[in-house]
Parts: C-alpha cells; structure tokens; sequence
DNA sequence: AATGTTTCCGCAAACGATTCCGATAGGTTT
DNA sequence: AAACCTATCGGAATCGTTTGCGGAAACATT
C-alpha cells in the first residue's frame, strides 16, 4: 500500500479504484484520496521562453508593471522602467503574440483568398500586399480557392477561425452567391474585394480599367483594319468577365460593327477552351481576322496554334489581350496587350484594408481604380 | 460632491485628485477611495462570439465539461454530450483559435521563407505546400526575404514571434551565415531547407538534381558539337549555384575540355547581367558556340538579345537552361530545358516538416531529391 | 502641520480554452 | 451491508498579457 499523501502513513490506506490509468487510494483516518504519481516520467522540459512573469520575478515587481514598462505606458518611473527593459534584453525576452492577441481581440494578421497562387497575375498580386502589410506590422496569411465556390468558403471560416483582423478576396470562377462573405461583413469584419469583385456586397473594392481596356483593344483592332473581330470571353459568372465583355460591345458599336454570336466564346480558363474557340472560328464561312483574348494566356495557346498552321499574324489574324507579363513582350510575334500592374492592385487594396482596420468605426468606404496601360506591339499591327 | 461608493452618502467626501483623467473622491468615514463612472459613454458592443461558457451557462453546466464534449473525451455522459453539441451547433459556436493555441502551445500554423514571390518556380512551391498543409490542418504564413540577408533575418523573427510550429526556407541569395537559423534550430523548432538549401545547418532538405541537370545539358550541347560553352552561373554564395556550376565542369571534363575562365560568368538574377554577360562573350576573339544559363530567365534575355543581333540559334549558338515553366516551349525557337517540379518540392518539403512537428521527439531526419527531366528542344538541336 | 495631489505600483480580473485533481452518486462486489 | 469501483462532473489552475481599480507614499499646497 502507499503512503497517505497528507499524514504519509501507510495504515488507514485502502486502493480506490483507477483514476486515469492511475491507482487510486484512499486514507480512512484523513479521509482523502490521492494517486501516486508516477516519477520518472520523461519531464520533457520545453525551452521556456522567458515571459513577462519571469521578468518580473527577477526583479521583484509585479507583472502589471513589467507590461507598462515594456509597452510604454505613462504610469511607470523612468528608472523602474530602464531596469526592466535591461533584464528583459538579458533574459531575450520577446512577447508572445498569441497571449497579446487574445488578449486585445486583435492579431496583426490578414487573411487573403485568391483563385490560384501559380497565376502571375495573383503572385503579383500578393507579393503588393505583402509589401504594405509587412510595413504595417501585419502577417499574411494567404489560402486558394483553386477556383472552386466550396474551398472558398472552407477558405473564408479557417481565415475567421484564425481571428484575421481583415479580409482581401478575389472570387473564385464559380461563385456565384455571397452568403459566406455577408455573414462576416454584417459581424463588422473588414474586407476587401480586389481584381474579381462582386456588387452584390457593399465592400471597398479594387478594380482595373476593365472597359477601358477592353475597349482600347478592340478599338485599336478596328482601327489597324479588322471588321470580323472574335472574342475570348471569361466565365460568365464573373463581374469582371461581363465588364470585359461590355467593353467589347461598346467599341463595336461605336464603329457600327454588329456583334456576331458566333465571334463569342466564352472560356473556363483551360487550355482545351483555346482550342475548341480557335477551331470554330476557323472553320466558319467567314472566319475572324481580330481575336480579343481576355486572359492573356488565351492568346498565347492559339497563337502557336495558329503559327503550326501556317496562318499569319498580324496579317490573317490579329492578336490582343490583357496581360501583365513580360513574356508577352518575348513571343513571336510580340503581343499587343491592355498592360496591367498586379504589384499596384495588392498595394492598394492591403492599405485600404488595413486602413479599414485601424479605423474601424469612423471609416468611410471607397473604392480605387488601378490603370492599365496599352501597349501595341506586332501582332495587331498590320500597317 | 459625489457619493460615497460605501456609504452612499455625501458627506465625509472630499476630492482626492485625479486618476486616468476622472475626478477622484475619497470618503473619510468608510475610508475609501473611489472615482464617478462617466455614463453614456459609448458602450461600443463587440459582437460577442459565442464561447464555451455561455453554452455552460446555456446548460448550467461547467465550462470543463462544455470542453470536454466538444473535443469528444472520454469522461463524459454520451446524452449530456450530444446536449452540448446541440446548444454549441445552435449557438454557432467556433472554437477561438487563439485561446486555443495558447493553452495547447501550437498554433497549427507553420512559416515559409522565400526569396520572392513573383518568381514562378516559388510561387509553385508555395501552391504545393498550401496544397498539403491545407489537407493536413495548417495554416501557412508566407514571408519574402526580397532577397537580402537582412530582410530574412527579421522574417525568421517574426514568424518566430507568431509562434508557428515549424519553418520552411530557401535562402536569400546574400545569405551566407545561418546564426538567424541555428538560433531556433537549437530551441527545437522543426525546420526544413529547400531549393536554396545549406550545408552548415543540420536540418532536413528537399533538393533537386542541380548537378544531374547541370551534367545532362551540357553534356547534351557537347553531343551536339558545342565545342567552347559558357555557363552563366548563379550566386556563387548560393550552394545550389556551386553544384550546379560542378555540374558543368564535371561534364567538361568527361569530355576532355578545358575550362576557359572567359566563358564563366556569376549572374545575380538581375537582367542587366545577362546583357553584360552576353556582350563580353560575344566580343571574345574566340566566342562560344553553347551557352548554359542556370537560370531560364537569364536564356530568354540573352535570346532576345541575340535575335536583334542576326545570330543563329542554335545554328550559331545553342541554348539550354534550368526551367520550370511552360514559356520554354513558346519560344522560338523552344528552349532546351531541365525541368523542374516546383510544386513537387513545396509538397514534399511540407509533408516531411509536418511529419517533423508531428513527431517531434522521435523523428529521423531525412532529406529528398524531387527529380528533374531533361527536355530536349530546338534551341539547341543543331542537327 | 494639515490637507489636497500625484506618482507609481500591486492586485486581480479579464481573454477563451484545456486539464489536473478531487468529489460525488450510484453500481458491484464480497 | 460494508467495502470497493466506476462514470461523470465541477472547481481551479494554467497558458502569457493587458488593464481597471485601489492604495500608499511622496510631493505640493495652504
């Protein structure tokens, strides 16, 4: 039998069941129970980060005054207050941004959904809001919707589990419906929406020259001589693809050219989508002699498509689209392009987001436009 | 005068000065201090999260047994368990994180260092690790060194500081000492090297095959008769730029060529490199017929370059280079390539970090080589 | 000297969840 | 029926910081 733990005598001592795995005894004289620890028990001693308590015991104050000290508070002694940063230097001491976090509801952190990491467009993107939110103190945490209305939702409820002091979003292709957003702006969570936005949400948003661009390009098309000119559309969902689709429309009409249905496609963002468009087109009776991508890489499949097939470019067939890369400038024949700047569209959408999060309260929305800029190169121009 | 906070009454107060901007009072006959509530003062409401004491209070049983029904231990009644999880399902209840990771001392959150963002290669390792740290339940924070020593010594910090629970790192190419590393590593943190790996440190890495690479294009520009190839090679610091540079001397010397030091040149990732690198060869009174860029960029500039110039690829001169993105193939001519799966490095360098956090204590170190692939193409096919 | 003011610091309660310990009430065994 | 067990739950400490409140000593004012 075990010693008692209060009067450390074995008599009077009976087992008590189990507690844990553990025996369990019993003295009749103190009537207590207890179990035996178990020694031996690898201690697994973690580092111990110094914290604020063992500051404070080193010096012989009271905690509360070491947090005053080191958050620069004005009740303290400026001598007092020298003392405990000298030991809070010698002991290494850092804070843990996870007591300070629940601590202030607040965690200095941003939460970002984007499609897909891999696109550069969104690489430039994020690498922007990096840049303003590093500056500002803020850790990024970014998440993939690879596209997908399902996995942004997982996305949106992991970012809010994290207590993400903010929330910059570009919607998925598929998303359609906005109920996950809207529950936690209704809860007064800032966000942000940038690049693929949506106007059924009342949120600060970050667009590009949409229209403009879209119009620019196909006006400069009509211009370098094309009458029949075909569009590469994107997902009908999306607000931007309408908008992109708008500014199409609205050139050809100012130029008095009908829109042709047949000219129209809309894509999905994959490579087989270039191919079947590329082929109707070409095998109608009057094929185009103007194709508007609005993704850049659109452009790019049919236009080594077209090269197999011995189509000339710009002469048969002219070239144009949106991009933001540098290899539109490295194909052959170069790329005529509606420039944008990704790195532009992250700055501004984190500084507004973050501005919203400081000034939460008395914040009032408003949304920025990132230009765009055209560049002709070879394959539009014929002349 | 005000009253007394005890008594209730006026008399025997006096004013005491001020504290934190309110009038202070003290009351003689209780003997104590207090000071006036400033009503209507905005109460301002957080939107209150529903904790697990308010299902306790719900249920009017306690917070410890709330906890235990949720995380499913097995001390609990199966019906007040279900009891639980009702009223936390009704009251939408979502565990905080925060508290959470406090009390646990894990955040489920690990970090990753890399040189920059926008760079294709690390913007499909990070999808790979976001891919198998999602499925695995973690969240990642992404930092970028921009590419100084400086810069990635406060993203260590800070990552630290957000307490992730391991680190993944491709260094900066300034990076030379690992003290920023070491520090941690020592501590216990789990970490893993990729990419741009180390040698100094004793740490897990995810390496690809820089001196097969290195060996098989080269080699293939020999079977193809290049008799004099130069090697725009990367940051010597780097040890990836030294295997892959031993890559290229090793080949040089199967086939009994000599090394001409005119023909080695250290890029810095930078484009103006390329140019200078390109016109010192060029201008040789003996210029080469082959050029291996370790880096596909610094090809693709010179390629360029060249073209303006009248100069034959791979007639003239032949390239090849490390690549991992589908531009090779666009360009023309096509560029010879060793291909790299990023997205295979950022998978299985966050599995084997997780797999390391996991079992932290009795984990064996071990380290991967994600394989490459040669793809051969007309840039350097000169028969 | 008596009173009014400040300065500076400690105490303790948050923040939200987990977990060790102990305590019952009821069931089982001798 | 006494002794023994078990299942289930509550209480309190803990994680590391912040902060409202109160007290005592030092300072300033009559």
């Amino acid at each position: 039998m075990s010693n008692c733990s209060k009067c450390h005598n074995t008599e009077h001592v009976s087992k008590a069941g189990f507690l844990r795995g553990k025996q369990r005894y019993y003295c009749k004289q103190c009537d207590v129970h207890f179990t035996v620890e178990i020694v031996g028990e690898k201690a697994s001693r973690k580092p111990h980060q110094t914290t604020i308590i063992d500051i404070a015991k080193h010096l012989g104050v009271a905690p509360s005054t070491v947090s005053r000290a080191l958050n620069n508070k004005a009740e303290i002694n400026l001598a007092t207050r020298q003392e405990i940063l000298k030991v809070a230097y010698e002991l290494d001491y850092k804070p843990n941004l996870l007591a300070q976090s629940l601590n202030r509801g607040e965690t200095h952190t941003i939460g970002v959904i984007i499609p897909n990491i891999e696109r550069p467009f969104f690489a430039g993107v994020l690498a922007g809001i990096q840049q303003v939110a590093s500056n500002a103190g803020y850790q990024v945490i970014i998440c993939q919707s690879n596209e997908t209305h399902q996995t942004e939702i997982l996305n949106v409820q992991a970012l809010m589990a994290s207590r993400v002091d903010g929330l910059l979003i570009s919607h998925s292709k598929e998303t359609s419906s906005f109920e996950h957003i809207k529950l936690h702006l209704n809860k007064g969570v800032p966000i942000v929406h940038f690049d693929r936005v949506c106007n059924e949400l009342d949120t600060p948003k970050i667009i590009q020259e949409d229209f403009k661009g879209s119009f620019d390009l196909v006006e400069h098309l009509i211009e370098q001589g094309c009458k029949r000119i075909a569009i590469m559309a994107g997902p009908e969902r999306l607000l931007i693809s309408q908008t992109r689709f708008e500014g199409y429309t609205a050139a050809l009409k100012k130029h008095g050219i009908e829109i042709d249905e047949d000219l129209v496609y809309h894509s999905n963002f994959k490579k087989e989508d270039s191919l079947v468009a590329l082929n109707r087109w070409l095998n109608l009776p009057n094929p185009p002699d103007g194709i508007f991508t609005v993704h850049y890489a659109n452009a790019i499949e049919m236009m080594v498509e077209i090269k197999k097939r011995n189509i000339k470019i710009p002469e048969e067939i002219a070239f144009v689209g949106f991009g933001d890369e540098l290899i539109a400038e490295l194909l052959e024949p170069s790329l005529t392009v509606f420039h944008l700047f990704p790195y532009q569209v992250g700055e501004t959408a984190a500084s507004l987001l973050i501005d919203n999060i400081i000034h939460k309260e008395n914040f009032t929305q408003y949304s920025k436009m990132v230009k765009g800029e055209l560049i002709i190169r070879n394959s539009s121009l014929k002349k």
